[in-house]
DNA sequence: GCTGTCTCTTTACGGCGTAAAGGTAGCAGG
DNA sequence: CCTGCTACCTTTACGCCGTAAAGAGACAGC
């Protein structure tokens, strides 16, 4: 058995991430604690809301706080920490329950609705790292959330696990490319569309051969968009994503459909 | 008609993205250049395969290339700029064509892994931002290759578009997740599956009611993961990761069978 | 009131992208 | 040949970043 390194700051972690709310405050001596995690973790979050991951930085949050980047470190042991902590508390958000009286499916579908606009009200989530899950408790609750109206489908628990997988890989890289672009235009002070006609307009002047390089693509713009309608509630690009977002989501729960007619074929 | 501000940047970008790759070479006074377009995107390629995004800095592409940081920008306008080139330069890599006698369920599902195991070999592409999309040529190379195979099903022009969607998705999103893993251990010095064995250990400790408070996971994880077979060739968590990836993917294009199914009825 | 502890600030270090200025090498025209 | 222009490349510097180290000041318990 061997002891690895940091394993200690990995306790003083999920002892963080899972600690009661109300803690329990034991006073020592020393003068009144002026922040808390909980405050330091909401304002981080408003930053990032605000700023994006970019604008996201010790020295802003303190700021914003009345305190020093340094008076964090009192609470928080570094900035990877934190994000973790942020990262859980913006789960806590998301709806815990959802209604099964009418089958999995539109539970399901529900479901990733709720997660894909969680993800564009906070795009920044995107951005931490998925790789290692921090098990951070409302983490669990959004898994059990899912989970609930996945092992409703009545498939084996290896399929259901890898429907988990599934539906949450698709739903992130969906908002991934949303959620980008929705932030782009603050930062750049050109919006979406204006920006794809400049370089759409240049795509042919620098490649006036494109239609003959590339048919299908020719073939696609050409039968499929016909004028973008102009609508003043909701950008072209972002409704076609949107529905993308939908039309792909329709299609995977349709192939799940059919396995569960597989399974009990 | 607006003039946008920043468009006469958009002109040198696109054509340093579209620009022939032997480049004409009108010689002009001054000395010879050292180095190339071409030379410092391959550096910048290499540096952040070896090293991630995160050791991605001007100054280790100019030291790479016996240079300092500010060289390069002789060559490129800005970092950005150079991402973009090395984001359509590595797409370069993808096969061109598949095999469509079998139909087009065979060679989606092997553009779908060609795809991912792209993502695996360069997984700072996926921190490049996916939102604006570059418009650079082999960006529709390898779109109008998905296409190729996509207009097989003979569905319209409008679920074929949206297919493509879903599909680049899917694989980004599933991509991400293992990518982030792999290069984990070498930043951190903890393999995956140590860090998450420290971590599951904790987690009784701070939740010892975990199974009643999530008792849906309990039975996820008591029912399909019975022991991880050791395997020296392929760690568990990255076979099951992979798994997970084909599973879903078979999913989706059973969605797409019965979409066709539907069309045709 | 003294002492120990905890909060928070100040300062500093080494990184980053890149603006500005200048040195130098090589070709064009006199 | 020499001169002068131009393009390559370096040096220096600025304002960001995360955070280590040291110390100032406040408060609790003795």
């Amino acid at each position: 058995m061997v002891i690895y390194a940091g394993q200690g700051d990995v306790r003083r972690s999920m002892a963080l991430l899972w600690r009661a709310p109300g803690s329990p405050e034991v006073r020592a001596p020393g003068p009144r604690p002026g922040l808390s995690v909980d405050l330091i973790v909401e304002t981080a979050i408003a930053v990032a809301d605000a700023e994006g991951m970019a604008g996201l930085s010790m020295r802003a949050v303190g700021e914003r706080l009345g305190r020093t980047a340094m008076a964090l470190y009192t609470y928080v042991p570094n900035k990877n920490e934190l994000l973790d902590l942020m990262h859980d508390r913006a789960l806590a958000e998301l709806p815990t329950d959802y209604d099964l009286s009418a089958g999995w499916r539109p539970a399901a579908t529900a479901w990733a609705d709720a997660l894909w606009s969680f993800y564009l009200r906070h795009p920044w989530v995107l951005q931490v790292s998925q790789a290692r899950p921090v098990l951070g408790p409302n983490e669990y609750v959004v898994l059990e959330t899912l989970l609930r109206v996945l092992f409703e489908t009545g498939l084996p628990s290896a399929a259901v696990r890898r429907l988990v997988g599934t539906l949450f890989h698709y739903v992130r890289g969906s908002a991934q490319t949303v959620a980008e672009s929705r932030h782009a235009p603050a930062t750049t002070g050109v919006s979406d569309e204006d920006w794809w006609r400049a370089r759409a307009s240049l795509l042919l002047e620098v490649a006036p051969d494109f239609a003959e390089r590339f048919p299908m693509v020719a073939r696609l713009e050409g039968e499929s968009s016909p004028e973008p309608p102009a609508d003043a509630d909701e950008p072209y690009l972002e409704r076609e994503t949107r529905r993308t977002f939908e039309f792909g989501l329709s299609v995977i729960l349709d192939g799940v459909e059919a396995a569960i007619a597989r399974a009990n074929a």
